[in-house]
DNA sequence: TTGTAGGCGTTATCAA
DNA sequence: TTGATAACGCCTACAA
């Protein structure tokens, strides 16, 4: 706990009380809801076994007719179905990873949350794997080593089905356990050559050096970057350097930041880019929440977006259409990302496939008026 | 899949091939990392029997050791805890589900993961859970019954250890269902007298209140109201029209959306207040992201903000305060609202508490340009 | 403070 | 196509 100041019941004594919420309550209007029924099926949920008798089967077979219908006559499957509809039947699923040694989670490390980007690459998969009969179990790696580690040491224990990272594993270490983990995994965001087992891949080279290329097209010459230092901001940044150099166009100013919470980051770095003396004509945020934090920051200071300073994004959030001058972006769709890499897992589940698939989801440039 | 104008490998015959990503690899610095050693780990990992045995004690003494270390001896926890430590001894998370009927898993369900105050909770939340040793799992329940309904039941078969709703669970047989779950349970986001069981609660009756107030004495008589038709959307419009009446404004609006899934329906209904010959001089949205959407859309119609049109949101976006003009609102601390959520059920989890509390998170009122 | 016995509900394995 | 048997790894209940 914090200091009371900022705690909320910190401040109650001097506020009057709050009005109570009038909130709807809703009755089903389908049956009375017999209270001692359910909560005797909380109490004691039917088991597999109750099913079995009452369908006068063994309870092998009752699993079997739920996982792998194709293994039971027809006959012996709808008395199954009959009895799991009636008794209201749902498998244990502690039980059931526990004896096969897999569970039916699907574990998704994000880089964060509050990127858009991320957690509509997350949404997606997801609807994707329940689709499937799959939960997914959302975590956050934070850009952080010692998070990574942390997550992808606790899958051991959690015995996942599958997992999905919006990135790659950078540390040998996390590789290989993950690949001796034996499940399928999907890595994504950027497009190295070997991947851990299945990649969806963006190519972050080619999103720097589509940044140059366009910002010279525009008649720019003196660059700027802004990124993170590491992982998917380095390689935007080389892209970056490896075009404007033979597109013949300098870059002046790299500014690197460690994380990116939100776009207050981008005020900072736009005030000490106008404040520095290698002018630049021209910056690329290698990240959308940067950006628009700078284009706003540049309304501030009077400066005019893209005269005196072209203004580029990469990730393309739901805002950077509607700032004002509307924000010119490389697009990475999250979503597309997230639906492949639920569908590649799912196949691999569902023993649909074996491959090891790398595919790559194409960066689209989306120039608006900032550049 | 769509069809494969919009899928991205459809976009690939026609492109360039992309660049691979030069990734990082980051060997660990600490040991070489025995292959075989890490393999045997995974595919047999130590169970609790083998690190009694090599500590000289019983399973179930070891099993104390890491649950209830007060119930066991100093010299005894001390020897258990270095063979954890050596041999790499993780739990595993199912054999004690399915033993203890209770797993370490707390289930979040989020209204949407869109809105940055619920991820926000769910962060916060996971946070302090995570501290505490549970993990957390998001779910979206989509302000949909039917979708809830479906989160509800699943709760039966994964035994969460504890429940927790970015909002109020309006139909009888889900509270009943929670109820029963004998599992705690907070909701929050509105503030409603009987709780399932917890309570980190905000008045949206009282937001709507201060939104008229706000208005009114901006010097506004002519009131409009946008938000969703049920839920927190019609509590807000409750108090909204209660306190107006009282103040001798009138409501010459209001209009209801189904679902906030993108601040692209606040230009839609800016755009119907405007047309409407009902002039309102005043509007508050329930929902920043519909505020956001109008504010900008405002801009377009060349409307003066807010001369000719005030606005108001809830909720605090981190966007609010940085349009121009920047978004006036009645701010929802999501953060606090998680991490006390959190707290609250850590307490119970660890028993330092056995109360079913009822707590207010107060809302502010962040006047800002746009009213 | 520590230990013994047994079962949680499912599914792998082998057999018919 | 179906079934018998046993075991997955832990923790509850009870005993010492």
């Amino acid at each position: 706990m914090t200091d009371a100041a900022s705690a909320p019941t910190g401040q109650r004594e001097n506020l009057p009380l709050p009005s109570y919420d009038e909130v709807v309550r809703v009755r089903s209007a389908a049956k009375p809801a017999p209270d001692k029924a359910r909560a005797a099926l909380i109490a004691r949920p039917p088991r597999i076994e109750d099913v079995a008798r009452e369908a006068g089967v063994s309870p092998i077979t009752v699993s079997r007719a739920l996982r792998s219908p194709g293994l039971v006559s027809p006959a012996t499957l709808e008395r199954v179905r009959i009895v799991v509809e009636k008794t209201g039947y749902v498998s244990n699923p502690h039980a059931s990873a526990l004896r096969s040694g897999r569970s039916s989670v699907v574990a998704a490390f994000v880089s964060n949350l509050v990127s858009q980007q991320y957690h509509e690459a997350a949404d997606a998969c997801g609807e994707v794997l329940e689709a499937a009969g799959y939960q997914l179990m959302i975590g956050q790696t934070s850009y952080s080593y010692a998070r990574e580690t942390a997550a992808v040491h606790s899958l051991r224990a959690l015995k996942p089905a599958a997992v999905f990272f919006t990135g790659v594993v950078e540390l040998e270490d996390n590789r290989n356990f993950l690949r001796d983990l034996g499940v399928p995994v999907v890595e994504s965001w950027a497009f190295p050559r070997d991947p851990i087992d299945m990649l969806v891949g963006i190519s972050n080279t080619d999103g720097g050096r589509m940044a140059a290329e366009h910002l010279v097209s525009r008649g720019r010459r003196r660059l700027a970057f802004v990124g993170r230092s590491g992982g998917r901001g380095r390689l935007r940044l080389k892209g970056f350097e490896a075009r404007a150099s033979e597109l013949g166009a300098e870059i002046v100013v790299i500014r690197e930041v460690e994380h990116v919470r939100s776009m207050s980051e981008g005020h900072v770095v736009l005030r000490e880019l106008v404040a520095s003396d290698r002018k630049a004509d021209a910056v690329f945020f290698a990240n959308d929440l940067l950006a628009i934090g700078a284009l706003l920051e540049a309304r501030r200071l009077g400066l005019t977006v893209p005269d005196d300073l072209a203004i580029l994004g990469m990730g393309d959030s739901e805002f950077a259409a509607q700032m004002t001058p509307s924000l010119s972006t490389i697009a990475i769709d999250g979503a597309a990302i997230g639906r492949r890499a639920g569908e590649l897992l799912a196949d691999r589940l569902l023993e649909r496939s074996a491959q090891a698939v790398s595919e790559h989801v194409p960066l689209r440039l989306v120039a608006r008026d900032s550049s």
